[in-house]
DNA sequence: TATACTAATGACTAATAAGTCACATGTCAA
DNA sequence: TTGACATGTGACTTATTAGTCATTAGTATA
């Protein structure tokens, strides 16, 4: 393990147990065995490691589902998956959900809420698309209302398990809310989520990411990597974004190259998102 | 306005624009237009005051929506009252309403963890009582998950109006959330959060107010109260209390008369909970 | 082994903020 | 007017913590 990952491993501990603010860097470098010379080597300051934390996972987490969204054929499976693939995360990086529940909103400063925000969108995108295709243009009306209350029960019944050491049962969980979603969109009739709400929401906030600053990331991505498969996807990938020329279904394998590797995971998100992978 | 009032005042803005840490005792004296000292003579800590706060503030809502739930006779506008009692108090107190969700659960210390679950369990009650209520005995299996749900829908709407602030169509959010929550609730067949989950979660935590303490509060607000109607009726309560004497049609009248003063809506709440007024 | 370079250390600085207290000011009754 | 008491003040103390930097330890190369 880097050093790198030695200190964000035990800060996520820390803060979860008692919050951002509270943890000193010193608690940090102490429980890792570190000098604070040494944490200072690695980040630039506290900001930059919470930051740096945020990124790292919500990139894996929102990459993830969205694969799961985007991958899964059939209907039948496709709610069940998300929740299933949601809460395994949630209980499997347990700390970090924590710490995004309780440090939430924070105004720590700029770009830490600016982060929290286009995460955020890229997750109610994802839950969108899905409910639009689940439920079809039915639900035209109610759509963004069904979106709300999916968030609503992931938040509250992660809430649930999180906070009080509970057993969990992944499936019936999944189960219970795949029912929850299902009953609410079929049957409900008053949106209050309108249009005009959505846009008041939307406004002045987050922009998708540029080709430019795709292009980046996956240069970055091609400097980083090793393994010859995802190096070679990742160029070729690249010569696409720049002149499209390989047919989709090119594309959709080069993508499920790098998918799963953990640095390429949110390059092959944003690549999903601008080729429309289906 | 007293100096408390003042400060108290001053606090909750500031603390809901740049929350309770990030908040020094400087500013809001600052922002009172009084010394530091001063703020000191009102209350021993910084932490008295947060803890006052939520008290205030708890107090009067959980009591006032325990009021609507037991006093609507009519079933068909139990939920609606309920939604629209809610969230009315989150839009007139919007600053604490941001207080409350951004410091969630923070571990500030334990008697303020303590406080928010002692809140918290009474709010479960209430909305435990009216799902009871409702739906009968035919959603058994379900109601705490129906509980759950209504919590989760009060939370992601507030959440939606408070931090992004946007116009509020009371009556329309109500009326869109009445229609959910029946929906999930006549609908819903697979329970997740099962009796054995909720005597887990409930064990080891906070205990109802004990008869001795509720008397203590009703001599505190003997002392306090100038009204006289109020202060009969207290030392009415107070004996009927000690010694059951009055017929429920005198008792409910009695808690009437009192739920109305501020410094008394608490202990409304406490007493109609132990004579179990409904 | 000598040299050059990188990584790590922890005492130190600077800033911030909770809480205190000797002193000042205001108020009211005799 | 005086004295007694309540109320208010803000400079000061104390504690904490983010971030720095001169120094040391470790390592690889010639």
């Amino acid at each position: 393990m880097t050093k790198k990952q030695l200190i964000m491993e035990k800060a996520i501990e820390l803060f979860a147990e008692k919050g951002f603010e509270a943890t000193s860097v010193q608690q940090i470098t102490d429980e890792c065995g570190i000098s604070k010379g040494a944490f200072y080597l690695t980040f630039k300051s506290k900001d930059e490691l919470i930051l740096a934390l945020i990124d790292y996972f919500m990139m894996q987490f929102t990459s993830d589902i969205d694969y799961v969204v985007k991958n899964t054929k059939n209907k039948e499976d496709l709610l069940y998956k998300f929740y299933y693939t949601i809460f395994n995360s949630f209980s499997k990086h347990a700390d970090f959900a924590k710490i995004l529940i309780k440090e939430q909103i924070r105004s720590f400063n700029e770009e830490f809420l600016q982060k929290s925000h286009i995460y955020d969108q890229a997750m109610d995108k994802i839950i969108l698309s899905m409910v639009e295709r689940l439920y079809g243009d039915e639900i035209h009306q109610t759509k963004h209302d069904v979106m709300y209350c999916v968030k609503g029960f992931m938040k509250t019944y992660a809430e649930l398990f999180l906070f009080h050491n509970l057993p969990l049962d992944l499936d019936l969980l999944a189960r219970s809310l795949v029912e929850k979603t299902n009953v609410l969109a079929r049957n409900i009739t008053i949106p209050f989520i309108s249009t005009e709400l959505v846009q008041l929401l939307h406004q002045s906030k987050g922009k998708e990411a540029t080709k430019d600053q795709i292009l980046e990331l996956i240069e970055q991505n091609i400097n980083e990597i090793e393994e010859s498969i995802e190096k070679e996807s990742l160029i070729l990938l690249k010569q696409q974004l720049i002149e499209p020329a390989l047919s989709p279904a090119i594309v959709k394998g080069l993508l499920e190259n790098i998918r799963n590797h953990t640095q390429c995971k949110w390059t092959s998100y944003l690549l999903r998102d601008y080729f429309e992978v289906l």
